[in-house]
Order: structure tokens, then sequence, then C-alpha cells
DNA sequence: AATGAATGAGCCTTCATTCAT
DNA sequence: CATGAATGAAGGCTCATTCAT
């Protein structure tokens, strides 16, 4: 697991880290002063400088680490989920589904802030923003290769689902009316159907049911 | 149009107001500074005060006016539209899309700056922001109603469609692959497959052709 | 006279950079904060940051001020003063006591702050720095050539003789022992000694009378 | 030679001074960081808080050992010069200007440093800058008593002569035009013409040969 | 209709310093 | 001996805002 040892070792740093992602969450890089950030990690103001150079190498930190959880865990997943496109399109979907709602604090930074670093440190963020929708992409171009998925505009396509399972961040709440396991089941479901995946065969083991309401 | 007779009456009000939606847009509202948008205005940093009580009335009056051209014009173009639920949704995300496009920075400042208005102007926007949401809602869910839409999950796919609608702004470049008209086809015909329209009665008139890629 | 308008229209600006001069002559440019400075010009410490992009531009300002002044009137002086070197160089040296007894704050910033300026801002004094030495050197040079300074080193007894004159902001007060006329006398003497002018055709005028001591 | 033992002994405290008085030369004492020091130390930060109470005393023991390097120096030089304040003059000149050259880091930091120290400290260096300045004008002060020094301002002529000899350290090169030996010979001619040092009888050795530009 | 001058609060950052280890 | 972790104060600078003109 990611950063077990560094949080181990040394907890200032993971408080202060904690503490960004959820104060830029919130506010907005721009709008989060690093007095707001050390206050929320309970710590001094100075402590942030120990650990970071600055403001926007927290920043960037925090949006490289989130990145390099995600794709690690992608890239495992997409491993275990077989040969098929279509399988593989269900297991990453439910995979960015889960990921956007437990880290909906680092997606939220990752997807709206990472355009406030510096040329610079932009580039370092930016390909990793890269690899992760080439990722993604690459499952639905195999898919419509094999004749899975008959969208004729798989480019935006692609886009358009990755949009929509993106937004999941902006609005979520864990006191909301669906679950994550229902969410997944609903993103999946629209995610195949904007893809136009040739409805009989769909090898989706929990598919059928749609998921009752939580009450 | 609107606006017209306050553009020509105070072209100092205009030019601040589009000083600052291009300057909240491509820095945000905490990274841009009263002196950026007036620098861009081409004005003095006390002109802004002369039109605007406050920053955050500036940020207020470019969100309501953004929306109220929305919504002025879709409820135009929905009450052009017919009975039929899915003429309706066609014209309204051709719509939207179309003012997503045009209407890009704007679009921006509304769609990631609003939450940075203070409580009370939070208020006033939050208005208009479900207005506009349940005009879409309503279109789908009368398509529901009348059996054209067939998803199990209307609520889920209105945020879905509305999301990828949304995330134009975010990535549209003038000199990008696809025209706004190609956009609105192909995310027309996103809209429809993911709320599983009925296929065989397609009542739209240039869903035929896909529209060619631009050279 | 110099800074006559600006002193008249723009208070604040005259207020600060007096505040400044005072303030880097007696703790130095980097144990002056801009706080000290605004507090002894009796502004806030925004003000300063209103008349001088930053606390180096202040200080360039201040410099090059100085310099320039000093440049004035020496070349002033200089044409007054006739073609021979000793008249020319008793002249000089007259007015560098007077200029480094009056203008002592602004001599200790210029002295010993200027290599505090960021290599950009250096150039532009050294520049200054330069054209002030060459102009002493110069008149040692020609009343070398003419036959009247006799030192065998004149190169470096232009600097001997700049370093003592330059060495009197470090210690005058105005509550000493010596009145600035009698340093005038002083120096000048001092200088001629050190050149070895010709000791029998001294042609300066108070050079006679070594003046009395104060009580 | 000072230090020696400590030198030996104390490898880190050596380190830090040498870091220290190269640092305070360079960026002066306001200017520079412990952080500076320490970097340049190779040291860690807290390791200058074992060997010093405080930046303070840092700078405090910097100056008074240079001092006490210069005073031990020029007491001994002084015995060995004989009676004549003539050859005394000559002999401490010619070692203020070796010294100088020599220690060149540690008298910018003793010329231009000192009065940074808080007052209980400045009391102590003051102590010593007096007596270095005694000592040299007890020479003179002797030899215008003894009639080999003419001037009519003995007082005055002596800060003079301080002062360009103290003015080396700020314009001094190794890879300059001129030599230690060279300069000796030009400071103390200046001196000597400074003074008025009677003329027939100069006795010092090797007060003929100007000295060679090197090449 | 618009501006120049000025401000207090707050910004990010660096400082000298401490202390447990 | 020496360090890593942490801090309060202060640093230079920018902020939104005001107000007389």
């Amino acid at each position: 697991m990611a950063g077990t040892s560094e949080t181990r070792t040394r907890p200032g740093r993971a408080a202060l880290l904690t503490a960004a992602r959820r104060t830029f969450s919130s506010k907005g890089y721009d709008g989060a002063s690093i007095r707001d950030i050390a206050q929320e990690a309970g710590l001094s103001l100075s402590a942030l400088y120990y650990y970071f150079p600055s403001k926007q190498d927290a920043l960037l930190e925090l949006i490289c680490s989130t990145f390099d959880d995600f794709l690690g865990s992608a890239h495992a997943i997409l491993q275990e989920s077989g040969e098929d496109a279509r399988s593989q399109l269900d297991a990453l979907i439910r995979f960015i589904v889960r990921f956007r709602i437990a880290n909906r604090e680092g997606s939220r930074v990752l997807l709206r802030e990472t355009e406030r670093l510096d040329p610079e440190r932009l580039e370092i963020a930016r390909a990793r923003q890269i690899a992760s929708n080439e990722l993604i992409k690459g499952v639905v171009l195999r898919g419509v290769e094999q004749g899975h998925f008959r969208t004729p505009y798989p480019e935006e396509a692609v886009r358009a689902v990755v949009s929509f399972c993106n937004s999941l961040p902006l609005w979520y709440r864990e006191d909301g009316r669906l679950s994550p396991a229902q969410l997944e089941e609903r993103y999946t479901h629209f995610a195949f159907r904007l893809l136009e995946a040739e409805p009989e065969t769909s090898c989706r083991p929990g598919a059928a049911s749609p998921g009752a309401v939580r009450t």
C-alpha cells in the first residue's frame, strides 16, 4: 500500500498532506492559505516548510501521489480482468467510481487544481494525466476493434465517459441516496450504453440486478 | 440580446465584465486579483469599484448573467421544439453544446467558481443553478414517462448527461479537431444512447449523418 | 536643485526615500525592514509598494539619485575651477568632503550597500560608480602629466585619497571637534601631500591658515 | 599560531568560523542566514548551536579573534622595530597591509559588521577597536613629538592613513595588478607622505625601489 | 465617470532558535 | 557530538478596499 512506511515514520508530513488535501479540496489552491492547512493539520505554519519546499510543491506532491495511487491500482485491475475489453471496461469503470468516491478530496484537487501548478510542475503532473487517460482510451479502442463497442465516435465517447465519472467527487456525499456499489452499477451501465456495447452478451456478473435504492 | 443597451451606454462596465470573465476563467476567482482584471480591461483599479461594490459582486454578476442568458435561451428553445420529449432533448442538448462552446469562459466561471461565492450570494446563484438543472431533468423525466427514454436510472442519467456537456468548456479549443456542429451531433447522440431512447423512431433531423471530421 | 518638483508633488515618495536613506544608513540594507522604513516615514507599509516596485528598487533609486547629485555637482565644479589640475583637485576634494558630510546618510548607503543590489541593478549603479571614480582619476592623472603631482603611484594614490574622503560619513558627527570647513582644509591638505604636489606654488587661496580648532 | 590546538581538537568549530567569516564577509551579517553558514561549513544547522550560543556570538567571536590576531602581531612587530617612530610606522603599515590582505574576509567583517553587534557585545568589540586605533595613533604621535612627522593635523592624518589601509579588503583581489609586497611599498610611501615625514633620513630598508609592477 | 494615493489584513516564505533523541 | 523535527516571529510583498478629488 502506498505511503505506509512514510505515514508511520513521518507523521507530521502525512498529517500535512491530509490537511492540504482537505483544504485544497474545499477552498481551492488559491483560496487555501498555508495557515489554513497548518491549522487543519494541527501543526505550526512553519512545519509545512520543513516538509515541503513550497505550497506549489505540496500541491504537486498531492496530485502526483493521487495519480500514482490511481494508476497503480488501475493497472493491477486491468491485468486481473482478462482479455475481453468488456470485462476490462467493466472492472475499470467500477474501480474509477470506487476511487473517485473513496479519494473524493484527492480527486477534486487533481481534477480542478492541477492547472494551478506552475509550468514546470504542470508538466510533471500532465504526464500522469495523459497516462491515466490513455489507459481508459486503450481499453475502449480495443473494444471497438474487437467489435464489442459500436459507438461511431469512440474518442469523444471516452471523453464523455471519463467526464461523468470524474464528476462524481463534485457532488457525491456519504449520506446521499445511493451507495458506492449502486453508483458502480449505474456508471458501468451508462458507460456500456454510451459506448453502444452489444447488448446480448453482457458478461458482467452483477449487471442483471440494478441494485435497490438505499433506504 | 441581453445587455445591449447597457453595453452601449456603459462601455466601462462591459469591458470589466469581459475582463473579469476572462481572468476568473483562466486564473480562478481566488487566483485572479482585481488588478489583473482592471489591467485586462485597460482601466484603473478604482474603476472596478465604480461599477461593482466588490469582487464578490463582480463574480455574482458574471455568474448570474451567464445563467440568465442560458436559462432565457433554453426556455425559448424548449417552447419552439414541440411536445415530444425527444425533440425537446435534441434541441436542448444542441443548445447546451452551442452555449458551452460560445460562452466557454463564462461557463467555466459558472461551473467552477460558483462555490467561491459567500453564503448569501451563493444562494442567489444556486437558485439559478437549480432552475437550470430542473429544466433538463424535466425534459428527461417527461420522456421517461412518455416511454421514449428507457433508462432504469433517470436521475443519475441526467447528471451524467449534464456532466459530459459541462465538461466541454474544460477542453474545447477553437482550433480543435471537431466543429461545434459536429460536437452537437455527437453529444446528442451520446445523450440519446445514455438515456436509452427507443432507437427506431428517431425523429432528429440531422441524426442520420454523423458529420464528417473536419480537416 | 534635484528632486524639487517631485518633492513638492509627491510628498509621500520623498518621505519614503528620506526614511529609506536614514534606515538603510543606520541598520544596513538587510537589517532594515520595510516596516522600519514605513514607520520612519510615518506611512503605512504598503505605501512603499505604491511608490517602489520592491525594496531593491528603493535601494537602487536611493543610490542612483545620490550618485547623480554627486556627479552633477562635481562636473559643474570642475568646469568652474579652471584648467590647472591643482585648482581642480582642490575644488573637487573640498566638494567631496562637503558632499560626504552633507549627504552623510546617502553616502553611507551608496558606499556600503551598493553590493546588496542584485546583479541586474548592481550594473546600473556600478556604471555611476565608475563614472564617479574616473572623474577623480582624470583630474589626478592630468595633474601628473602636467607635472604638478609627482607621486610615483598615481593610480593607487587616487584610491587612497578617495578612501579617506569616503571614510568621512563613517565617523563624522555634527557635534564633533572639527567643522566641515576645517575638514575641507585638512583633507585637501592630505590629498596634496599624498599626491606629492609641488610645494612652492600652492595656488589654493585658503591653504595658508590651517583653520583653528573649534571650541 | 593562534587556535591551533582548538583547530585540531574541534574541527567543526573551526569549519563554522571559517564559513561564518566567508559568509558574513560576502553577504553581510544580516544578509547571511545561519543556514547559509552551516551549509558553507558542510554541517547541519543545529551544529552551529552546539558551538555558538547564537548568531550574535558567532559574529562576536569572529570579530574578537580577528582583532586579537591583529593586536597580538602588531604589538610583537612594534617591539621588534626599535625606538624610532619612523621605523615603527614603517613596520606597522607594512603589517597592516599584509594583515588586511591575508585576512581579507575577517577584516571585512570586523570593519563593516561590528556595528551589527548588540550593545553589550558591541562594547566588548569596541574595546579592541580602540586599542587597535590607539596603537597606531601612539606611534604617529610619538613621531610627531620626535619631530619626524611634521603634519599639522596628526589626529586626522592618523584617521586618513588608517582609512586607506582599511579600504584594502574592499577591493583587493589575488589576481590583481599589484602583489602584496608592492602594496606594502606603496601604502607605507603614502603614509609617510601624508604624515609629512622628514624626507632626507628615510630609514626604511626597501624604500628605495618602488617595486616593479607584476606581469 | 474615473483616478491616484493610501491602507490594514493577509499572503507565502525565511528567520533564528529550541529540544528530544 | 550532532541531528531531525518543529516553532514563533518576522521577512518582503500583494490583497481587496476606501476616499478625496
